[in-house]
DNA sequence: CACAGAAATAACAATTATTGTTACAACAAG
DNA sequence: CTTGTTGTAACAATAATTGTTATTTCTGTG
């Protein structure tokens, strides 16, 4: 696959818009935020256009138009993000079924879902535990 | 991306041989496991061919050939399996350089892996927890 | 030595996701 | 009405996975 980068675009757009109303700004625009993330602005705006849709940002149309924060980045984390823009399991199951003649073959699946699951969970419990506040405060303190 | 079941055919082959193995069989053939896993065996070659890289399975050539653990199904934990067939991270960093004259293109890579870093480790210390042996006791267990 | 069975390997197509890009329609502030 | 920006569709480029066919290489056995 190519490299998957939308949950570092995903978070670094919504960075971005907290830390420049922070500063006073109304709206972002999605040129604006491309110009951030080095990347097109029609990328940003379907991430954005994602997230809108589990309500994360809002979005005003018309002149004098761009993207706010529904809520602020401390009550984001990055499973949030991550929630919006990596579904699907991180690993998948047999494309095909198994050979429901083999013992292996009929066992293998659940057998394996379930390490699966707990796998998705740690991941889920670490993602939780930061928040966009926490990595704008690092932005800043590198800086 | 395609569904990545890369980890799913290598932990049911591994776990094949280790089975036939054990039943008093010498070598398994990719034909056979192929067979149990429903897919082609040039399939299970190239994966196997990753896994003998890493000294989990070897081979023999020539009539009666076939693959063997290297190791016992109890020595080998899902994260072995995992270093060998899915490198690489979960999460991939900005393909292109953001914005250095940005604050937030600045400081976001550094801050974003050190988290993707975390979710790693979390990750792996999952995957360790489980052996082949262990997978294999469930399948049996289900059956 | 010849044969047969199986791995090793190359090559190709189909599918799919991501990313970038262009173009244009829809919309709202002034 | 003009202008700036989102909304959206459409397309190409890239890349990974999976399946498939064909051919070569190797080795045990008769």
């Amino acid at each position: 696959m190519s490299a998957n980068s939308r949950l570092t675009i995903a978070a670094h757009s919504l960075t971005w818009i907290g830390l420049y109303q922070r500063r006073g700004h109304e709206v972002a625009t999605s040129e604006q935020i491309a110009t951030s993330v080095n990347t097109n602005p029609v990328v940003i705006r379907r991430l954005l256009g994602e997230l809108r849709g589990a309500g994360l940002v809002d979005s005003r149309r018309g002149a004098g138009a761009g993207w706010t924060l529904s809520r602020d980045l401390a009550a984001i984390t990055l499973l949030d993000v991550h929630r919006v823009v990596e579904p699907g399991p991180v690993f998948a199951l047999h494309r095909a079924t198994p050979d429901p003649d083999c013992v292996v073959g009929r066992g293998i699946g659940p057998a394996i879902k379930a390490v699966y699951d707990d796998v998705e969970a740690a991941m889920q419990r670490e993602l939780a535990r930061t928040t966009l506040e926490d990595v704008l405060r690092d932005v800043l303190a590198a800086d």
